[in-house]
DNA sequence: GTCTATATTGCGATAGAC
DNA sequence: GTCTATCGCAATATAGAC
């Protein structure tokens, strides 16, 4: 199942890393067709437009999402030492698909920014639920934020946190907020 | 001279617009001669390619950036105060040049991100004089970096900080962090 | 389901008149 | 310094063969 995603996903899959990777203008039908190892034509018969591939990442999205919103609400750790420490830049799914979709919201599609909106409102309601104060919360998705920013915006760039040692200070640092 | 700002002034005004207000993709020539009032050759005279008029907008940005450094530097309340409360959304000169140039970045522009790059580098540099801790200085950058997120990303969607009752308990607590 | 044309539009840039 | 007209190209999308 994993060795041989169907031309659907391969597609996506494109379609994504040409987004995160690159931009916006270089996810165009042709690139994204050469990628997938299928023709501009056969794309096309998978989905009929580029908008309908938008759809296809923004359902992605979703469902990635809703599956770390679970890991988040059930992690041992809290959920905010789990939103700090998936908030720094890493290799997986969730990721890629966040950067993706931002790359689609800058291009002024209203959808994708609707989704990033949505994503915020539920990963801030969670903190909200285990910090108390709302304001602490705001400032805890603010950090994350700052961080996935510099991900999309600014690769190699940035050493947002170089090593364990300062992610665990930095949630200790975070905790103290929350308990003042 | 504020009257009758020059053709050229007005052509970098409507080129940061069209990024800040709608997308990378809507700034074209075409758009940017309609709305600075020029015709399409006219603008070419002034800025012989796109790529002209991108240096144009980063020039812009680093004079921008060096006042702002000042600015911070001599701030009354201090560089920390000063850096977060410049961080909310407004509407001035700075932001609509982050922003516009943030646009340029996302496009896979290395000149773009260079020059985000050293602009946070410097505020970094603030911070860590003025807070001693590095990492409670990268810290408050995120928060910054994160309000800029949101305002570049998801207008109207943010409400970032909503008074300036909250504003000020930002500050006191990013100040606590600060003397831990 | 996948391919090769091809139609069509929109963009960056050039040429040359005024 | 500013204009109109036009070239060349790249991108989305369609048509129809296999």
């Amino acid at each position: 199942m994993a060795d041989t995603p169907s031309a659907r996903d391969r597609i996506l899959d494109a379609f994504e890393e040409l987004l995160a990777e690159q931009s916006e203008r270089a996810a165009t039908l042709d690139a994204v067709a050469a990628r997938a190892g299928v023709s501009k034509g056969g794309l096309l018969y998978h989905f009929a437009s580029k908008d309908a591939m938008v759809d296809g990442v923004l359902s992605r999205l979703s469902a990635h999402v809703d599956a770390d919103l679970d890991r988040m609400r059930s992690a041992p750790e809290g959920p905010v030492a789990y939103f700090i420490r998936t908030s720094v830049p890493t290799d997986n799914d969730l990721e890629r698909s966040i950067v993706a979709v931002a790359r689609l919201a800058q291009s002024a599609d209203s959808r994708a920014r609707d989704a990033l909106s949505a994503m915020q409102r539920s990963w801030l309601s969670i903190l909200e639920s285990s910090v108390g104060d709302p304001l602490v919360a705001r400032i805890i998705m603010l950090i994350g934020d700052g961080m996935y920013y510099n991900t999309a915006l600014l690769p190699d760039t940035n050493a947002v946190l170089r090593s364990e040692t300062d992610m665990d200070r930095v949630i200790e640092l975070v905790k103290r907020l929350a308990d003042s």
